[in-house]
DNA sequence: ATGAAAGCGCTAACAG
DNA sequence: CTGTTAGCGCTTTCAT
């Protein structure tokens, strides 16, 4: 005697087939909306479908057709990139694509020692593809995936050069706005706080606001690097007013960095954006959440990420694709920090 | 002709017990650890395992446990919740414990009208259970789930009782141990912003709050409800202000809320603590990032979140094991908002 | 347009 | 302790 209350067995074809009086191969071909189903079965085995509350079984299903339905997102490290709002923002670009489709979104981590175990779940079929973000330079992982010609996409172009497909922002041009933006206002000392250097976003973030900065005459800007997190801001901050106390406008590569640097120079007795100027990057929540709220460049992380997940999703239907990339174009969004 | 350089075909373990000189069965209990196979055998098997770089297909696998090695994380609605630290606390909690046992963390949302979904996935034995976020008292998703005796574990006590297994902070507590500490400091005039109503969370919270301090003496004790968000913080400090100009000690039920709400406090030219007292209740990261911190109420998110990943998995395993209600116990973290 | 039959890769009785 | 056998539920030729 079984239990009580249990679930009745889910339906199967073979259930649907007696019921409409038809064989498995009709149903399955109504289910996968095949085209060539005379138009009375097919209603009559829609009945069944719905009498029986059919409803088909994955595993068997991916068992044949070699596909897994479900894509991951792969995190860095253990669980930092959790904290920081670029991780939601990313999760809801790629749901937004993902759900309508049906497509499982699974979240996995890439700590050190556990990539393997990303490649084993894209091996034994239990992702068809996935989406790496926040990797440097030193990560194995795409390079893993490359070799052996698995679906991958990059949420930021590879520190090296390799044939994979990415996302980014024109970092660049991103860090090129706030340049600009900070040269405009007559700045007289300007400085900026980085993120890890060992990332292309942060690298790039550099380069390009250091060499708009040259173009507009600035050839001393002082950099202090730290790893995008709320309080590494603040004490890059201040690092920055130890070693140059003069400066009069900043550019902070992350929102969440300068909304973490904004009381340490509240503290000094510093006012902005009248006394230091502060641009902020990514147009997040944190920029916001400042006060008062950060002049910022934008990026489009919602349709970036959406992106990545069609881009995927592509790669998974036809791997034989060439790899692409996709870059968006920031924005400079003015509030009230500069 | 094949494509070039295309992933070769996955050893099944047809191929390892032909390497290894056994039979399938053999090969299959290697790989799961079953104790009665002969050492000498066992390490024959293991070799060809390695030699042939054999990974067990999950979908086969799948398809005769009837187990998906996967659960779902159910958010509430479509993207609020994701900007949100609460979210990526809970999912790292819930992979602390899913990881290392190679079960796979699916993002799933129950967004209005979606609901079928997710009992759709865990019928088709894509999910073997699901952990449900932030349900308010209309959601007919728990309702659903039991009455499909399907593994649930919900983030917070139920609405309305029902026979389901949850994990919750001991709100009444939490809410009182800031009562406390507002009447410790002999505050004149107390006020409280709640989250929705709707949900249990910001309910206890109110009336545990009201009920201590009543028990203080403070008898007519402001609430404006707001919505766990930052501006919805802001926007409801200003009403409260406009409601209760001498107000000088506030319970704000989130962090994030109260973060909105403490700029809103500067702009008024009220000084925290000297003016007003605020006490906040999670002790995530937004209380880190206040001005000056955050005094506040914490509540284990993490840990809970484990908790929930572990009772989910209990009940996958033996779907007759009893619900249960395991509620941890909260502390105040004194800063220096109140 | 439909059905019959084969088989995806694995686990789980059941013999031996 | 090991091998044989029988499916799990589905898609997909291949005939008809």
């Amino acid at each position: 005697m079984p239990e009580p209350r249990s679930i009745p067995a889910p339906a199967t074809l073979e259930e649907v087939a007696r019921v409409a009086g038809v064989s498995r191969s009709t149903v399955s071909r109504v289910v996968n909306g095949v085209a060539t189903v005379d138009e009375e079965l097919r209603e009559t085995v829609t009945r069944a479908i719905v009498a029986t509350g059919y409803t088909p079984n994955r595993a068997a299903r991916s068992l044949v057709t070699r596909r897994a339905g479900a894509i991951g997102l792969v995190l860095p490290d253990e669980g930092r990139m959790l904290g920081d709002p670029y991780f939601g923002r990313v999760v809801g670009g790629v749901m937004d694509v993902t759900r309508p489709l049906g497509v499982q979104l699974v979240l996995t981590s890439a700590a050190a020692g556990t990539q393997q175990q990303v490649v084993a779940d894209l091996r034994q079929g239990r992702l068809d593809g996935v989406i790496l973000i926040h990797t440097h330079g030193a990560d194995p992982l795409p390079r893993m995936l490359i070799d052996s010609n698995l679906p991958v996409v990059l949420a930021a172009r590879p520190v090296r050069p390799m044939p994979i497909t990415y996302v980014d922002v024109d970092q660049l041009a991103g860090a090129s706005l706030a340049a600009h933006h900070l040269a405009d206002r007559d700045c007289y000392r300007v400085a900026t706080i980085t993120g890890p250097v060992s990332t292309t976003a942060a690298m790039d973030r550099l380069t390009g606001f250091r060499t708009t900065m040259a173009e507009r005459g600035y050839h001393d800007v002082v950099a202090v690097e730290a790893d995008f997190t709320h309080e590494g801001g603040a004490t890059a901050m201040e690092e920055l007013l130890a070693r140059c106390p003069d400066v009069d406008g900043i550019f902070i590569a992350s929102d969440l960095m300068a909304h973490g640097a904004l009381p340490v120079l509240r503290r000094h007795g510093l006012r902005v954006p009248d006394d230091i100027a502060v641009v902020g990057f990514d147009d997040s929540s944190p920029a916001l959440a400042c006060d008062p709220p950060l002049t910022t460049v934008r990026q489009p992380v919602e349709d970036m990420a959406a992106e990545m997940a069609r881009l995927l999703l592509g790669r998974i239907e036809r791997p034989d694709r060439p790899v692409s990339a996709v870059v968006f174009e920031p924005t400079l969004v003015v509030r009230q920090s500069a």
